[in-house]
DNA sequence: CCAAAATGCAAGTGTTCACTTGCATTTATT
DNA sequence: AATAAATGCAAGTGAACACTTGCATTTTGG
């Protein structure tokens, strides 16, 4: 990858965060990024282009393997932790709000795949793990399938709602969620 | 509210969800109106307002108020549920794609606070529930906004999630979600 | 039936946008 | 130093878009 595409998809990534896709015009790619507009269209087809480039690049796209959820001590408190904290420390709130950029219908053909590998991979990484918990019976007889939704749902949403509505929603800190969310799972609210 | 407007709302409202509120054009919505392309103007200043007269309809504003979760037995795990049934009877996967072009930036600003407002009512309902819950002694000594955030992140990530990538992701129905998690978080998982 | 309001129709305006072209200049490679 | 590749510059193209105007026609309400 060449200094001056880097340039372009920086700029282009910038824009999308503050003003969406369509509101990134290529006359501002080029300002912010210090080039000129027509180089742009001798180093991409065409704008989507841009955009697609973007997110192949590890700094565009959370880096959510399976190998993201490895290091697993085999206790369900710290184990639960971990997925839920590696997960937010990849996708960050800068990326969400990308992301929603990234929804644009004109390129979300091409980057949903994309976007939706990744609570696809937490998923799957997380269902494993239960099943493998339940089978050592370290847990009690669960539907894993159903309970790794939950905790997907709850990561992805905190994570969500924060990156769109800051602190004039939630009045919590990351770890003190995590940690009160784990808890609940775990041990439950009941008497 | 005359016809004509609500032909023209409705043929926006349609159109963003197809393609976004930037890739409504004016002529597009005439069409799909069956009207002429300047009665739009002679009706809404711009286009801008269309969506915004659109959302205070009850119809693209799902009706969520303290009075959604009123139907409280006092017992938490149909409560629970209650409260997440409810949210998703309203928050349909329609109005969360609507709501996903809605945050196009050129009229985010307007259509944000009416966005954030549905999961804000829903937190400050559960909060106040939990804390009564507690003090009826019903149920642990919780910290009552950490768990609703975590209901509330619960409920809304699957919703999301459902509504963006369908059965792709989750192969799970609504309902077995809802009673799933409920268990979890009301039992807990561990032994 | 009549007047007023609403809508259609057709044409147009000015702007913005993605994308192009031809040529001059700079930068990198050998 | 010579050559080739990358970039700048300036101007432009054609299409699409939000929005306008003037006038004819239809619909509505009293």
């Amino acid at each position: 990858m060449d200094k001056t595409s880097k340039k372009i998809i920086d700029a282009m990534m910038e824009i999308i965060l503050e003003r969406g896709y369509t509101g990134a015009t290529t006359k501002d790619i080029a300002e912010r990024a210090g080039i000129n507009e027509c180089t742009i269209f001798r180093k991409f087809k065409e704008k989507k282009e841009i955009v697609i480039a973007g997110m192949e690049l590890p700094q565009y796209h959370p880096n959510i393997t399976a190998e993201t959820f490895a290091d697993i001590k085999w206790d369900i408190e710290s184990d639960l932790k971990m997925f839920m904290e590696n997960y937010m420390k990849e996708v960050t709130p800068q990326f969400v709000r990308l992301s929603i950029g990234l929804r644009s219908p004109q390129i979300y053909q091409q980057t949903a795949p994309l976007i939706m590998d990744i609570p696809q991979t937490f998923l799957h990484a997380l269902t494993d793990y239960l099943c493998e918990m339940k089978n050592k019976g370290k847990i009690r007889d669960i539907d894993c399938d159903a309970v790794a939704s939950t905790v997907l749902s709850a990561t992805f949403g905190f994570t969500f709602l924060s990156a769109s509505f800051g602190n004039d929603l939630f009045d919590l800190e990351r770890v003190k969620y995590i940690d009160s969310t784990v808890k609940s799972i775990i041990g439950g609210i009941a008497l």
